[in-house]
DNA sequence: ATATATTGCGCAATCGTTTGCGCAAGAATT
DNA sequence: AATTCTTGCGCAAACGATTGCGCAATATAT
């Protein structure tokens, strides 16, 4: 309806002054005196004038808009990291724009390309489950754009990753499942091509070894995708009937697991403990309370935000490593046990 | 790093062509020989040229960009509608800019008139729940920018809306636990400022008048925050020991209410039946897996994308009010009751 | 009264593209 | 041979804002 847009000239047209002048004034210019800035400011208020920031951002060189690229909506972890990021972002006034990979190396590439035509000024990565290299972020360097990986990564010496510290956060889950007695837990972990999957399982073997506790192969449950889950639940339920305890690395596996455990009619913690890596939600509304090692969204969100701006700002490409230690929250899924009776019986 | 980038004019002076030549050849314009083209595209390619999206669409009076407010993250339900929105957005060439409000109305205004500055194309709006009135939508409409309002709503006779048939689903929600023999019920709704929340408690209502069942005002909780829902339900069960059965009108409320019913020993369906509003996701985490009245978090999302672009290439601004249906997923977490046996007896 | 500073503003270039119009050279039509 | 078409390209304006520089008028210093 509108027929065009007020801009610069029109206010410049009533006021009877130059457009430079009037730019001046609505940028709180020193050069200009206050009674001009009062009157062109009323104009523009009258006008209900509107700047253009694709012709502003045109002129500067930069564009205040961060984009973060995630490769799926899941329903845990991305949606509290987006606000926290969001909230970093808004507090610098930067606006953030979130891109979805679908997890597509393709797309992937496409949206990082996509970043450059939009001159984004920094961009978020969290990698998709097909990305094995970095290729891809050149034409980012080439352009002069930031970028930092976060949360889901390969390893990589040229750019800045935030993660939380996934192989300790491994290691501090068998310690403190072994701590409570657990001398047989089987471990549940996601898609091994990813970092993330293999750091914990690094870790989670490194508590084991750490205290002399034996960890066959047979319970450490890979799955590549949720469906698997069941079988191979089962199996690891067959092989090992003295098993007290199990871990899981997400807070998806832990849902789904925590839902085939009841369904089994298995008591939490009575005849299993459970422990998981979870940024905090699901543990409260699962029965019981899932005792967990938090890993807050909105702090990863929020630290790495602030570290992309500090380089955006600083024009800085020091490459960092920053990992995120989680936190220890006991709820009541995890019972301590004693040693088993019988060997002690025996002697 | 990189010193500048590169530009039409760089592509120009490298080929010995003009700048105008340079633009038509790269897309593709009929005025240029094929020789020409050919050597344009070379030389861009070898200098890896990347077109400043800004520029082009300062000229060019739209943005291809088309915006998203939500009021916050949630866990359920948003992630999937982003998905959705998202797929549509980009098989139509658009990208997708999101922003959050944090349920705030100063921030929600904030946004509306960034999506202004931008000049994004179309907004689509989940509306904070603070939001009373629609007028800081007007700026929109004098920018020329259709809105799309989805999800949550207020009554507005100017927006294109697209919702879940709100009041159906409670109704029919109300039907399904009746003809299962549930003449006790008590509803679980959301916060009242939300016309969600009345509506889909209206239905309820509805439901139980249509078939004849009394519902008592303390069979009806309403939630402004979730942190009292225990002592809501606890007052609910007091009241009503003679329950059976209880709806939830999402899925925040449908996992809290499960935790809690959990917690209290009460089995499900055994003891109380459970059926929620819900995309379909949390439902087949919990144990048992949850009856519930699917509405697509996708679906909604792609629809309401549709429509938008729908709105934005052919310039209309004609008003709609779309109602998508929900359908009945049925998981085993409503027991079927025979009328109550003293009745009977004493005839 | 002359020299210097300060104040308040405008001119015009610039960011990188797109596009209406013009124009020259060759091809096709009379 | 004169006219009209076509082909292929360049000139320059435009999009809306920002900003270095210059300049006049006034204020201050000598």
């Amino acid at each position: 309806m509108a027929g065009h847009r007020v801009t610069l000239k029109d206010i410049a047209k009533k006021v009877g002054l130059s457009m430079a002048t009037v730019s001046r004034a609505l940028a709180d210019h020193p050069d200009i005196s206050g009674e001009t800035k009062e009157r062109v400011r009323e104009v523009a208020q009258a006008l209900s004038y509107i700047p253009n920031y694709r012709a502003r951002y045109l002129r500067a060189k930069h564009s205040r808009l961060i984009a973060l690229i995630v490769p799926e909506m899941n329903m845990f972890f991305v949606p509290s990291m987006i606000t926290g990021i969001n909230r970093v972002v808004q507090q610098n006034d930067y606006s953030l724009i979130v891109f979805q990979s679908d997890n597509s190396i393709v797309q992937e590439r496409r949206l990082v390309e996509y970043c450059t035509h939009l001159s984004a000024d920094g961009v978020l990565l969290v990698l998709s489950s097909e990305t094995a290299d970095l290729q891809h972020l050149d034409i980012l360097h080439e352009c002069g754009i930031p970028v930092v990986l976060l949360d889901k990564t390969i390893e990589t010496v040229k750019h800045t990753t935030i993660t939380i510290d996934d192989q300790e956060a491994g290691r501090e889950a068998a310690s403190y499942l072994i701590d409570h007695g657990h001398t047989r837990c089987i471990g549940v972990f996601g898609d091994q091509r990813q970092r993330i999957s293999t750091l914990r399982l690094k870790g989670f073997r490194r508590g084991h070894s750490d205290q002399g506790i034996p960890l066959a192969e047979t319970q450490i449950l890979r799955l590549t995708i949720i469906g698997e889950l069941e079988e191979q639940l089962d199996r690891a339920f067959a092989a090992h009937p003295d098993l007290t305890a199990i871990f899981t690395m997400t807070d998806e596996l832990l849902v789904h697991t925590h839902h085939l455990l009841s369904r089994r009619g298995t008591r939490i913690p009575e005849d299993v403990s459970l422990l998981a890596i979870s940024d905090g939600q699901a543990p409260t509304f699962l029965h019981p309370n899932v005792t967990h090692l938090r890993h807050s969204g909105i702090e990863v969100g929020e630290r790495t935000a602030h570290i992309l701006i500090g380089m955006i700002e600083h024009n800085s490409d020091a490459m960092m490593d920053v990992r995120i230690r989680t936190t220890l929250v006991e709820l009541g899924s995890v019972a301590t046990r004693t040693p088993p009776a019988p060997k002690r019986a025996k002697r």
